[in-house]
DNA sequence: GCGATGATGAACT
DNA sequence: GTTCATCATCGCA
């Protein structure tokens, strides 16, 4: 299949959501080696303007500059102490939309991913948006890469009719939420799975009405 | 199978 | 000092 052209990538966040649904991202492992392949089965919309749970919410930040870069730039970030997340920016360019990738088939380079994630469960690979940058090697090395470039990129695949996608709430959010702009591939297992909806938060009586 | 919790760091108030 | 776009592990059933 062929790689994925820059203006695949200039479109809304919400389409792009659902768009990159079924392609494949590749990483490129250099030296000969295997280049590490996932197919995407999950991803969410984090839009410009009125998105609160948006990491460009607030403007431009040294964190989020990535954001405001053209469409098909890689948005890489540390997230609670532990995991790197990879997003991936949408048009128009300047505006800071972004696409989050939440989960992946392994497709090729399993045994390497096996090796990364510490675990043989094919399922446990990618399943998670932290778990398949692990499985990926995404790292701080990535920020602001470019997904039109030579480390890294998508290749395209057919694209899926909308009957197998479907749509619910964004995960591990709290502003903004209920807003339907998660996306995932109907029935596929690589989903990652919907933990405990809510943690209270910690030394706090949350009152709610 | 299920829910609860600590790890751990950077941005932001 | 608080807030996270998370994950693995542990205790209990």
């Amino acid at each position: 299949m062929e790689r994925l052209a820059p203006d695949f990538f200039d479109m809304p966040t919400l389409l792009l959501a659902e768009r990159l649904l079924g392609k494949i991202f590749v990483m490129d492992a250099g030296h000969g080696n295997t280049p590490l392949k996932g197919r995407i089965v999950e991803t969410e919309a984090y839009l410009a303007g009125e998105d609160e749970a948006s990491h460009a919410w607030r403007g431009r930040t040294h964190r989020n500059r990535a954001m405001f870069g053209p469409p098909g730039t890689l948005y890489v970030y540390f997230s609670y102490g532990c995991h790197y997340l990879a997003n991936i920016v949408s048009e128009p360019e300047g505006s800071a939309g972004a696409v989050l990738l939440r989960a992946m088939e392994p497709v090729e380079g399993i045994d390497e991913m096996r090796r990364r994630r510490g675990t043989d469960d094919l399922l446990s690979l990618m399943s998670g948006p932290g778990k398949l940058t692990q499985a990926l090697g995404i790292g701080p090395e990535h920020y602001a890469e470019s997904l039109v470039g030579s480390r890294c990129w998508i290749e395209d695949a057919p694209e899926l009719s909308s009957a197998k996608i479907g749509t619910s709430p964004r995960i591990g959010i709290s502003r903004s939420a209920g807003l339907p702009w998660r996306k995932f591939v109907i029935g596929s297992p690589h989903v990652s799975k919907t933990r405990t909806a809510s943690r209270p938060k910690k030394g706090l009586i949350v009152l709610e009405s």
